[in-house]
DNA sequence: CGTACACCTTACAGCTGCTGGAGGTTCAAG
DNA sequence: CTTGAACCTCCAGCAGCTGTAAGGTGTACG
């Protein structure tokens, strides 16, 4: 039996991430000590690993969960399995496209700074100036 | 004079968001009507499409409000601006870096699932067991 | 048995960068 | 002057946690 703290530092997860789990319902409720300290199982260890396994991953947790929910179901085809991954590669892909032209766009940007005044900073000129590239609307921070 | 609705129409950016800006000081406070509708200038449409282009490039709002800072003062030499462009490029490339390992994995992930049932789905398999890789510690969502 | 100290508990605020809604006012066209 | 779109403020919420405060629990050592 694991203390909360122990099934951590075991998953490299923070403690409150694990109660932010079970409070969103990708974690069952453990047991409990008479103390109210809950306490964890090995199925509670796998569970975990596969979450975090998954974010590592960079699944999202609505596809974690979905995830989870067809290893609860070990007879149903896999297919679903299989969409979910292709459909987060499509979008690694794409946010790699996306990366690729940024990382282009920034090295010529710090390339043409002459490091002069900010006056007639090219950095500063190519933000104030170029209003066309980059017309994906995907979620701009990625 | 621009309504907010106009500003936002020209930049391709929400309402909301403009107001945002202005209330996390991004934005300075624009002239009102007596009526107290924010009336808009060239100035503030030019800043405006500043932030955005810099958005479009992934440049968070930190380093968007030091670059701004930067506009503001003509005469500060320019290497910070060029600081700011390349950290951020620095943090593009690691991403890009962190993102083809995942492609990878995805992929090998999705070429080896048969089509079975859940049981032996390799997508789930490797979730499960695969411990060792990306154990780079950036954020894991982007 | 006492106590020190690590660990646990709940509750809630905050992060980034917006986005959406409710409920009410203003503006400009007809 | 009326209408209806666009504006206003305020507040809640998204992902996915992280951090803090104020207090209770569990265990090892003396």
């Amino acid at each position: 039996m694991l203390t909360i703290g122990a099934l951590a530092k075991r998953t490299g997860t923070k403690v409150q991430t694990i109660r932010y789990y079970e409070e969103i319902g990708l974690m069952p409720e453990p047991g409990r000590t008479e103390g109210g300290q809950r306490r964890y199982g090995a199925d509670d260890l796998d569970r975990l690993s596969f979450i975090r396994h998954a974010r590592q991953l960079g699944f999202p947790l609505g596809a974690i969960r979905e995830l989870l929910d067809l290893g609860d179901h070990p007879n149903r085809p896999c297919e679903e399995a299989d969409t979910i991954a292709r459909r987060h590669l499509k979008q690694v892909e794409r946010r790699i496209a996306r990366l690729n032209a940024l990382r282009t766009e920034l090295r010529r940007m710090v390339r043409e700074c002459g490091g002069g005044r900010a006056a007639e900073c090219r950095v500063l000129e190519v933000l104030r100036d170029h209003a066309e590239c980059l017309t994906d609307h995907e979620e701009i921070g990625a």
